[in-house]
DNA sequence: CGGGTTTTGTGAAACTTTTCTCATTATAGT
DNA sequence: ACTATAATGAGAAAAGTTTCACAAAACCCG
């Protein structure tokens, strides 16, 4: 009960302020699953798991669920990352500051080595390399996320790590190396547009 | 042995290209697992249930392995895809068009509600929804990338169905509804930040 | 108030994926 | 040519994940 299950509660939650919104307040594994995309039994095993329980024949309540459900991804504190590399895909995520959900994850700086990316306006502020300790240190940043080319990826892995980063999103598409107590999340978009024309030929 | 070795092999190739350019001719189990992040035994799994094998003591001849690879995805072949929505993620997707691993991916038209978007020059062509179905049999696509908002996703995602796409990557965060013979890959980035927090908090 | 219905919670079963183990064999060195 | 070595391939075991199945509980309605 790993990665899978921590994505689909992030899910549950969004499905659930959703709900909210519409002016539900209980919901059945059965709907909860429907909209996430998983079964009754999977919604009920991943809640069962973090000790959360409904009530036979009435559900769930929505509200003490996302109440629960904030406490276990600390909702109510402020998780303050840093953007190495704003180009195409850093700038993109630079201007989706606000929309991060829940509001509790902030995109304090942005990093580039190019001079000309500093100045550019894209939502965060955007800083040369060597402010890196300076800005992890005093907005207390312990996230990075990487959007560099994949040549220049592991060596900024490697920096960051170095002054301090301890979980690290990844874009570049190699597989990043670090030590086992830094969390690293590779994500490789390439690779899920080929996933998906793979698929499709199978299915000729 | 579906997702997820499926993924693994696309990385395999990538590292496999790497190697290649480094003047490599040979490579062991060993040596592709680390650099792609897997044990050995998990390289040779994935390789077996293709039927690719390699020679005890000799390992694996790159050539022939990319070779392999190439035709299990079809990389001979040119796959048009579309991208509807083209703000901040369909642009750093579009400008990405000439990177799309082996140069079989191509996106050949965006799509946009707004007529300002149609108008911009983001490496490729954008259009009015209204002109879906003429570019997706012009071009034979059967591949599109959602990248609009939430809230319009699922209604789009309909529309490309209704129009013969039979595959989508989607951006927004939400889990899209389609028929099962319809390949979907939801991918939410905020949920991938808001992970690594999570097991960052975890560690604490 | 009590029987019928609905939905949860969970242990067991089924299935999937990864790791372990080791016989086999190709190669390199003597 | 022979031997030692090093790596594969695959079957078995282990680990992880999802589905099944059903008892137990809560609610509804008569
Ligand atoms: N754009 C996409 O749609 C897309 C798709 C798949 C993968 N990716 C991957 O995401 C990453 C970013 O892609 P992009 O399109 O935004 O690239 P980009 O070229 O637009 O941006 C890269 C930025 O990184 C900066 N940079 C380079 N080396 C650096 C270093 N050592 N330190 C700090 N900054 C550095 C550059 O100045 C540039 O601003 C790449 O690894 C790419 O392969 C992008
Ligand atoms: N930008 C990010 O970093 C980021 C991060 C996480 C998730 N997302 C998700 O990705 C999606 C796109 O994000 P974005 O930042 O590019 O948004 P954006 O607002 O920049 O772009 C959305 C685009 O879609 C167009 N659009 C809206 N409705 C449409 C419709 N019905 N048909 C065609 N086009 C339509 C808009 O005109 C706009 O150009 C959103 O669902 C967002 O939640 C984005």
């Amino acid at each position: 009960m790993i990665k899978s299950n921590i994505k689909r509660l992030l899910q549950y939650r969004l499905c659930l302020t959703k709900f909210k919104e519409l002016g539900y307040s209980r919901i059945f594994s059965y709907n909860l699953g429907n909209e996430a995309g998983v079964s009754p039994e999977q919604v009920r095993k991943d809640f069962s798991i973090h000790g959360i329980t409904g009530n036979k024949k009435a559900g769930y309540e929505i509200e003490s669920l996302l109440i629960i459900l904030n406490q276990i991804f600390r909702m109510d504190e402020i998780h303050n990352v840093i953007l190495v590399g704003m180009g195409h895909i850093g700038t993109a995520l630079a201007n989706y500051n606000n929309h991060f959900i829940g509001q509790n994850v902030y995109l304090v700086a942005g990093f580039d080595m190019d001079p000309a990316k500093q100045n550019k306006k894209t939502g965060i502020p955007v800083f040369p390399l060597d402010k890196l300790s300076e800005l992890i240190e005093g907005f207390q940043v312990s996230t990075a996320i990487i959007t560099v080319p994949p040549v220049s990826a592991q060596e900024v892995c490697n920096n960051l790590i170095d002054k301090g980063i301890k979980g690290i999103l990844n874009f570049a598409p190699i597989v990043l190396k670090a030590p086992k107590n830094i969390i690293v999340n590779n994500i490789n978009l390439s690779t899920e547009i080929e996933a998906i024309v793979y698929y499709l030929n199978q299915q000729k």
